[in-house]
DNA sequence: CGGTCAGTTGATTCTTCTCAACGGAAGTGG
DNA sequence: CCACTTCCGTTGAGAAGAATCAACTGACCG
């Protein structure tokens, strides 16, 4: 690294060399505005697999942005099972959806090696009275997160498991080529057994269906290692019930 | 109405005399702040069953709030079939999830004769950056629906159709009565195909469930009206697959 | 090199859907 | 006011989809 890179470094503020600058918070924000916004976030030490970001019952102080890497987030019910409701991606927030009760409602688990911004939220929101664009983002963030979840709940409730399946496929695809990753060929960050509580279907089912795609060439499928063949015949089978 | 009466309501803002005063938006603020957010709160002419608040693709300029009434949201597939997510009911707020796009995803159709106040968007995150407390608030609103849809997505997803029928009436039980409603005996608004349609389940199912938790001394129940015989049962009920 | 865990596959069971028929409520028009 | 239609809700019988149970394979880990 020269010294050239780190002038540039402390000239620049940390966010706008985040590789997902564009997809995280600091959208439409001016130098000075972004300057202020970066000095409340605070960097973390990346998660480890397995390690926990948040666990339900915590106070909640900081909402948090993803930078690399991927969580799981689930809600845990009397029993003790876990019920996964989504996979979080670099860009996205996690946290939103405990500023109503001040502590958190799901917990976040790492999937992978992850690095993760701290967003205070107190601060967040004193900020945001300052930089109204900040505040329309911060809204913004969260309408969206509310129409996913609406999304989640239709496709949970009333599509067979071919279409829920087909579905994550298609919407991972999309994460992953609005982040600049190859849209046809990643890698699952979640095991089946994450992949079926999320969509509410049997480890097995899940298991079969993988099998059945390829067996059709809509897919190839190596363990965690999915590539996308006929994206078309995949969207198609989204279909409701 | 004597002058008295109007005299009152010229002192005291609309949105304090409102019945749902305590559940909607002006939770926390002070007399002037009040004012000023009802200076932009318009109420409208009350919906008539069966009319639109908003439909999907119609473009976003206020969210609403529910005074009187109940409303069901969904979203239409592709193929025209609806999909129904929710069903609000006095102080909850809708097109929360349009901020983000600029236009609404969902529609929202009256079950019955509604009032509704409309609370024009932009004027609302202005007023937010003057009032810290409504900027909380508004966000605090949003948060709980993203909770609320995540347990949505655990109870469609993962819980049998005995589970779901029950978490319904659960929740509606628990809803009226933090309006003050009765939580034993109330009227459905939604028909028995809404019920069905918002818990992935076919009408017959649903039908059939209705019959069984009658038979067992659960509910009694006589076409929209519900009376909750044994509450403890019927939460007992609700678990996962 | 066991041992454990994740994933796959097969056989069976159970839940829920679909199809079908029917009763009753509400609404319409004469 | 009554006959008619239509829609909503209920119930039964059979079909289909997905869960469960069980066995097996191959990774990964110490």
């Amino acid at each position: 690294m020269t010294n050239n890179v780190v002038d540039l470094e402390s000239a620049r503020s940390v966010c706008q060399q985040c590789g997902i600058f564009k997809l995280c918070f600091p959208m439409g924000l001016n130098m000075g505005e972004l300057d202020k916004l970066d000095s409340i976030i605070k960097r973390r030490q990346p998660l480890e697999k397995g390690q926990y970001l948040y666990q339900a019952g915590d106070p909640f102080k900081s909402i948090f942005a993803l930078r690399s890497g991927s969580l799981k987030t689930y809600l845990m019910s009397q029993d003790g099972s876990e019920h996964v409701i989504g996979i979080k991606m670099p860009g996205d927030l996690l946290g939103l959806s405990a500023i109503s009760s001040g502590h958190f409602i799901n917990s976040a688990k790492a999937l992978e090696t992850s690095s993760v911004c701290e967003i205070p939220y107190e601060r967040l929101e004193e900020l945001a009275c300052l930089i109204p664009g900040l505040q329309h983002h911060l809204s913004s963030m969260m309408s969206r997160e509310i129409q996913e979840e609406q999304e989640k709940v239709a496709i949970c409730g009333k599509m067979p498991a071919e279409a829920r399946l087909a579905s994550v496929l298609v919407t991972l695809s999309e994460r992953f080529a609005s982040r600049g990753f190859s849209a046809n060929d990643f890698n699952l960050s979640m095991s089946r057994s994450d992949i079926a509580n999320m969509l509410g279907l049997a480890v097995e089912t899940v298991s079969r269906l993988f099998s059945h795609f390829q067996e059709e060439g809509l897919i190839k499928v190596e363990r965690k290692h999915v590539q996308i063949l006929d994206k078309e015949k995949l969207t198609a089978l989204i279909k409701m019930n």
